[in-house]
DNA sequence: CAGAATCCTCGCAGATACTG
DNA sequence: CAGTATCTGCGAGGATTCTG
């Protein structure tokens, strides 16, 4: 277990989901796995205005807490894929939840409703 | 609108949820909120292991964001005290759900199901 | 294509001390 | 009691460059 979750978990529960998906990028790269299988690029893109480095730090603490699984082939150009296991796919009404959540604050706080 | 906040907005609902419930003890202080209100120092003494500055900080902002209210009392001693507005109340089925699985994920990476 | 290595910075969390 | 003031550090996040 990663030391921040670690700490999170001496906390509260709470904290233990938040030190989990709370880094930056991170719901939003789950969200899109929740579509579906993507490569590396094309999380890149679809993320959007990350770095390779970030990106790649993000996935691997995912990994690592195994809500991503990480599926390399040995071939030339390289291909890795991403996809979420079941405990990533766990996260999809919590995902939404949010998403919602984030819409309606937003809505609210800035008077234009985003598309 | 804060800055983090701001910021993730132009990426996506879902970080602007992390940005606001993100920081760290925010989401355990909107727990014990959800439960009444409280003064600064049962806050203190509730979510255990904060500083004063820090328990501090994280009210402002969540005053700021619009889901606590702070209502001083002027008197001698001092008396503050925190409650939830409407929008914080509306945290409460992700606050729930956050728990919920955050004790789920933690009992099934240390196999010990806490209390 | 999917990253690894390197370097930088900036902000938050935390500790300590003080106060109306 | 409920903070403020000040300092510290640490580590996440980001920019850039290089590579199998």
């Amino acid at each position: 277990m990663r030391a921040a979750t670690e700490h999170a978990a001496s906390v509260c529960p709470v904290e233990v989901t938040v030190s989990i998906v709370g880094g930056s990028w991170k719901l939003t790269i789950v969200q899109k796995l929740l579509a579906g299988t993507r490569r590396f690029g094309e999380l890149r893109r679809d993320v959007g205005g990350v770095t390779d480095r970030v990106l790649t730090r993000q996935l691997r603490e995912l990994e690592s807490d195994g809500l991503v699984h990480r599926e390399v082939f040995a071939q030339v150009p390289p291909r890795v894929e991403y996809s979420l296991t079941a405990e990533g796919e766990s996260l999809r009404p919590l995902v939404e939840m949010m998403d919602e959540w984030g819409r309606q604050w937003t809505s609210e706080h800035v008077g234009g409703v985003p598309a």
